[in-house]
DNA sequence: TTTATTTGCGTAAACGTTTAAGTTATTCGA
DNA sequence: TCGAATAACTTAAACGTTTACGCAAATAAA
């Protein structure tokens, strides 16, 4: 009842034409000559009937349609849907809305969103992938749609990125360590040719070369959750002497964290412990744990930021060359100095 | 340059007409008396130039945007973006794309959020709104557009709504936690009259009251985390012959855990715990912790095919009286019996 | 053979906008 | 006083679909 008022049916109670309503409506009243009078008697109609907009037929009018799509692994997860939200909030400003979608690292599910993306006509892709699926989204790169990718830098792809700079972070916890007094700080990560990954190693072997002190590295060639928490046990047992432990991700962390449920309690309590990615968790857990917490609304910002300027200087920004924004995490620093067999 | 191959495109390709395009397009070419041999060069030419139909384009045209508006209070929270993805994949099977919004609780930001859905001409809403935002959403019920409630009910508003059933997973954990011998068991909840909250304490207090026990009830005027931790601590200190505590809500339980971080860890870790949904970090908390989990799945599904029917089935289904569909959540056992001073 | 149906396809209107290109009436400079 | 500029509107096309009609040819019924 309420849904079909149309600029005709204010344009019909008015006695005006059509193209006077959408002028007023797009406050182009002034511009184009609309006297105040009928503008003000237009805007009336506009309230009483309490039209609105029909944002399909001005899209199609208008070849925008004012949606950016969005596209991660798994939408559930808290980096992706924290950052979902803000840039959702950010994005509505400006008057985009966004649409989100859940690839499951799956190579056909993502053809297939993109596909529905490409339907819908989205303005533009925001999406943080896995490796594999250069070629998926290659494609759109060098299109009419802006892309700006997220969260994991892809060697062979030339886009826009907006990215934690993980060598930095890496770096940083590692430092703080040392200046609490750690002496034998070990890094376990994955077995992976992922860039961020192994710009956190880079981050940590850096440092540790550079105070003088061994290098200790487990990587571990991921199969699932319990594998991963008998290795990480194997190492810690193998190598008594550590006194901290960052794990490069947060399903490491949890992973590593698995022990503490089992008899094997001590193998981390006595040691400093950070991780990268902080998660509500690690508030509560015992002993505390330091974190590197990507900065969500800064990600978002620059995302949404890069994005509008992307979208407003069509030609100008598509022969520009890429961009690739780092952006720094902070450190949670939850315990910092060491007691005698302390935590961090 | 792919973009903007249309049904004329197509159709002057072949040397025939837009509808008889459309009509192949739309799987009507039998019924519409296309020969086999235009509908396959139309077929033909569809594939080779590569023609994605616009759906902006499609909706102005049929009126139907398959769009669903879903509003929360915040999506970043993992009972809704766990929600949210479920609800995504399943809408996609039959065509259907969610948008998202997160209201934060303000009235403001949600009639602006319901304004632009309609500007969106979405099709259905899906929500969970807190009280006080009933006349807001309210004034949707009676309309055009289908509207499904879900996770809390609003006593004055009659819609249809997919539920947990709060008074029977209450009851449940009860009788769980009396069944493994635990004798003074608490109930922790907060000061409200939200439905929710009401049926799990009534759950409780039923199966209290019902095996002959004592209710020990404490009902915090909620004002942050802080204030309720003090609470919940003065309250365990106080009666200090409870063996178990059944916390009513995700914030109360990580409230409660919060004394794990102080000196006065003894409180709960001598007892046995149930919280009312459950979450990652119960999984690694010690003394692990017995959890109602929501049955996600069951709720996305069963909110799809609500909406559907109504979808479906037009004015058949504004008549008919609205339903309100409760599912039983599940009991995450992770410590049972009760040992002397015990945990569950 | 004539008439009625079925088959096969095209014309054109409509969905609700935006906007280029008119049209008329008014003001104005010289 | 008159052409030109300006002010105030309107007409109509276009965006890419879907779909009610219309029309002719082929087939079936009479």
């Amino acid at each position: 009842m309420q849904q079909k008022v149309s600029i005709k049916d204010i344009a019909n109670h008015v006695g005006t034409s059509i193209t006077a309503v959408s002028f007023v409506i797009n406050g182009k009243a002034k511009e184009k000559y609309i006297s105040d009078k009928l503008a003000a008697k237009i805007q009336k109609a506009i309230d009483e009937l309490g039209y609105q907009p029909n944002l399909l037929a001005r899209s199609l009018r208008t070849g925008k349609s004012n949606i950016i799509g969005f596209l991660v692994d798994d939408i559930s997860k808290p980096f992706f849907s924290g950052l979902a939200r803000a840039i959702d909030e950010k994005a509505a400003v400006h008057g985009y809305k966004i649409i989100f979608s859940s690839t499951g690292n799956d190579r056909e599910r993502t053809t297939e969103i993109l596909n529905i993306y490409q339907e819908r006509r989205v303005d533009a892709y925001v999406a943080a992938l896995a490796e594999g699926l250069e070629t998926e989204i290659g494609g759109l790169i060098g299109g009419e749609t802006p892309v700006v990718l997220f969260d994991r830098y892809l060697p062979g792809l030339d886009a826009d990125y907006v990215l934690t700079d993980n060598f930095w972070s890496t770096a940083a916890a590692t430092q703080h360590l040392i200046d609490n007094g750690f002496e034998n700080i070990a890094f376990i990560t994955i077995d992976t040719r992922q860039q961020q990954m192994l710009d956190r190693l880079r981050g940590y072997s850096e440092v540790i070369d550079r105070s003088g002190k061994k290098q200790e590295v487990l990587k571990i060639k991921y199969q699932d959750s319990e594998h991963a928490t008998q290795l990480i046990k194997a190492f810690l047992q193998k190598h008594s002497h550590l006194d901290a432990v960052i794990f490069a991700a947060n399903y490491l962390t949890m992973d590593g964290l698995k022990l503490s449920r089992t008899s094997d309690e001590g193998l981390l309590q006595s040691k400093g412990v950070v991780s990268f990615d902080d998660f509500e968790l690690l508030e509560f857990i015992r002993p505390s744990i330091t974190a590197v917490e990507q900065p969500i609304e800064a990600i978002a910002e620059n995302i949404i930021q890069l994005l509008l300027k992307k979208l407003a200087g069509g030609a100008t920004a598509k022969t520009a060359k890429p961009l690739v924004i780092n952006l720094q995490a902070k450190l949670n620093v939850r315990q910092s100095s060491k007691p005698q067999n302390a935590q961090t």
